[in-house]
DNA sequence: CGCCCTCGAGTTCC
DNA sequence: CTCGAGGGCG
């Protein structure tokens, strides 16, 4: 009797338990659905976490309960040897690229002609980005998911089923009723970005090899023989299209994707009917921009007939189905090998790798070298020659090595031995404690000085034309220029010389340099390459000083002084003006009567020097109006009060600024008294 | 002393 | 464009 109760009383907590379990998966499916397919979840994930921890507990304690469709059991066990084949009921095709317009508009004429359709009829279209990822069949039987493959050769693939089982966007039971005895989605399984990202981070952190972009990441976590390492990688699937299908009515692909999408996968929302091709340009356009603002890697549009008889009659051909085509935007990315680093020597002797790679097309224009910055960036990014590396245009100008794909070291790659001298002079090469650059030391270095022309010359500089990296090459090899003082001393009959050059360029070149002798002064100073001063410094150094004699006669102090220019850039200036060779290089600039044009030099005594205004509230006079006359006089506009503020002017409604100026005691002006001091010197 | 902003220097391709 | 460093300011 007593054994009998019992008994009963397991029975009733079992069946209680298999009830819980039961509801507790029908949970776990919905919110699974609303969470990977539809994207819009109805419970947090931390309740999302209790129901599912609640599900693995009464699993725990009952065993027997658990069925292979339990969420619990996304990963299966790990495979031994190669992943089975399977041989696809409808082969996957692969698209035919079509890049640029007149392509398109090709493609489309092959279909006119096929269809023998009139040069005006309308045809409709299904438009919709193409993801970067990777193709797969899933196969359903009776509403079941049994079957997921690979594309492979497309008409046979491999069975990858457990990994796929593992991805949360794949559901294992469609939701259609009543169940088709065959439904095969296919679509593409892809990473988002920002996971890709995140788990690259991972991936640097366990310092294990990163993946080079996400569709690698997403092809080497799909094929992973234990699916514990699938499951751990943040993958999802798009629909798009279907393989065999019965029981299923469809006539058009416009159909396919609602299908899909009723069916409880994720099909991507930015799919259009395009009436026409102009309607699929415009789509194209759109998505030329739009594709760097999605989360998912996208390197092209496809377009597909609507209307699936259309489809049936346009047909195969060699391959490909004449109904579709995938229009391919240029790539932004791309694998290619390093051939060779060298090491480019800089204006200030700084020594930059080099990395010179087999050429490819990227962004619309062909790369074959990127500058690796400098020797610890090379060692972050453990750039090695032979490496198989992915460049990207930065900006859409400058190619940059974003990493290199380690997966596919051979162990044949060599690394780059930083030069511990000069590759040009041999001298020997500082870096200083605690700095990124290395530098040659050598001063009068040949290839710094090329630089140092180069830099004497360009636009912002001397603006010399027709001498340009060419003829300084030559000028310092033939020996005619030892410093930028020597460009004004060279004669005719030395440039007739060298290499190329007759009369007439000669002539040019002559005319050129001494159209250059009376630069305004900002830009002399900044030609003579002293460090620490750009284009910015120079000025202010001019503004301050007026004429070169009256800088080379300034104390450190006194260029440190100035506001914006300090310590570094002041002692930098001073030892420049201190060295011998400068001052001899200053000295043949005069004798050739280089002069900067004379220039007011702005107050550079006046009583406003250096002074700071800072405006509040409302002016009559445009604030940026009222900052130029501060300028003018050698004072600087300023955005807020500090003890060093000399002087605040309010406007009406001043604020806090106004109430700051009065506790630290700065001298308050109405836009009256501004004015007036300005003009007047008050 | 540490944070934020701006400047300087080096760089690619057509 | 990017990185690193200088310079001002709190």
């Amino acid at each position: 009797m007593k054994q009998d109760h019992e008994d009963s009383t397991t029975q009733q907590q079992l069946k209680a338990a298999a009830a819980e379990i039961h509801k507790l998966r029908e949970q776990l499916a919905y919110h699974n659905y609303r969470y990977y397919i539809l994207d819009d979840p109805q419970v947090s994930d931390d309740e999302y976490d209790m129901t599912m921890r609640r599900l693995i507990a009464l699993e725990t304690e009952h065993p027997d309960l658990i069925t292979p469709d339990s969420p619990t059991q996304r990963v299966g066990a790990p495979l031994e040897g190669e992943f089975p084949e399977v041989v696809h009921r409808v082969p996957m095709l692969s698209l035919q690229d079509v890049r640029g317009d007149e392509e398109l508009v090709e493609w489309e004429n092959r279909i006119r002609r096929h269809m023998h359709l009139p040069a005006e009829a309308v045809i409709e279209y299904v438009c919709e980005p193409k993801i970067d990822g990777l193709a797969m069949s899933l196969t359903y039987e009776n509403g079941k998911f049994v079957r997921g493959a690979t594309r492979g050769n497309g008409r046979q693939g491999e069975d990858i089923t457990a990994n796929l089982r593992t991805i949360n966007a794949i559901p294992w039971q469609l939701r259609l009723e009543p169940a088709p005895p065959i439904f095969e989605p296919r679509g593409e399984v892809f990473m988002m970005r920002s996971e890709f990202e995140k788990l690259n981070e991972r991936q640097t952190e366990e310092g294990k090899p990163l993946f080079a972009n996400p569709r690698n990441a997403g092809a080497g976590s799909v094929r992973q023989k234990d699916p514990k390492i699938t499951a751990s990688r943040p993958l999802t699937f798009f629909a798009y299209a279907v393989g065999a299908v019965e029981g299923v009515p469809l006539h058009k692909q416009w159909d396919i994707l609602e299908v899909l999408r009723r069916a409880g996968f994720r099909v991507n929302s930015q799919s259009r009917i395009c009436q026409g091709l102009d309607a699929v340009r415009e789509f194209i356009e759109h998505w030329r921009e739009e594709r760097h603002k999605v989360d998912y890697a996208t390197d092209g549009v496809v377009v597909k007939v609507n209307d699936l008889r259309w489809q049936d009659e346009l047909g195969i051909v060699n391959r490909f189905p004449r109904w579709a085509c995938a229009f391919k935007f240029p790539p932004e990315e791309q694998i290619t090998r390093v051939l060779d680093i060298t090491v480019n020597v800089g204006r200030t002797g700084a020594l930059t790798p080099l990395a010179h790679f087999e050429p490819v097309e990227v962004a619309g224009t062909t790369v074959s070298k990127a500058t690796l910055h400098n020797e610890d960036e090379m060692k972050r990014k453990d750039i090695r020659i032979g490496d198989k590396v992915v460049i990207r245009k930065a900006g859409e100008i400058i190619p940059e090595v974003v990493r290199v794909i380690t997966e596919e070291r051979t162990g044949e790659e060599k690394v780059f031995q930083f030069p511990t001298q000069c590759p040009v002079c041999n001298a020997a090469v500082v870096k200083p404690e605690g700095e990124a650059v290395a530098r040659c030391v050598n001063a009068e270095c040949p290839a710094q000085l090329e630089r140092l022309l180069e830099h004497f010359v360009s636009r912002g500089a001397m603006n010399i034309d027709r001498v340009g990296e060419k003829l300084i090459k030559q000028l310092v090899a033939a020996d005619l220029v030892h410093d930028v003082a020597d460009l004004f001393y060279l004669t005719k009959e030395q440039l007739l010389s060298l290499e190329r050059m007759a009369e007439k360029s000669a002539q040019n070149v002559l005319d050129s340099i001494e159209g250059a002798k009376h630069p305004p002064l900002p830009r002399l100073i900044f030609a003579l390459g002293i460090r620490h001063v750009g284009e910015r410094t120079a000025g202010l150094i001019a503004d301050r000083f007026g004429t070169l004699e009256a800088l080379r006669a300034a104390p450190e102090a006194e260029i440190a002084g100035i506001h914006d220019v300090g310590q570094v850039a002041g002692a930098s200036v001073r030892s420049w003006l201190e060295e011998e060779h400068n001052q001899h290089v200053l000295d043949k600039l005069e004798k050739a009567e280089v002069r900067p044009e004379e220039s007011t030099p702005v107050a550079a005594d006046g009583q406003f020097t250096g002074k700071s205004f800072v405006f509040t509230g409302a002016m009559t006079i445009d604030r940026r109006e009222a900052e130029a006359m501060v300028k003018r006089v050698g004072a600087r506009p300023s955005g807020s009060v500090s003890k060093k503020t000399d002087y605040v002017v309010v406007g009406d409604n001043a604020g806090s600024k106004a109430d700051r100026a009065r506790e630290l005691g700065v001298k308050i002006l109405t836009e009256e008294e501004f004015k007036a001091l300005l003009e007047l010197g008050l």
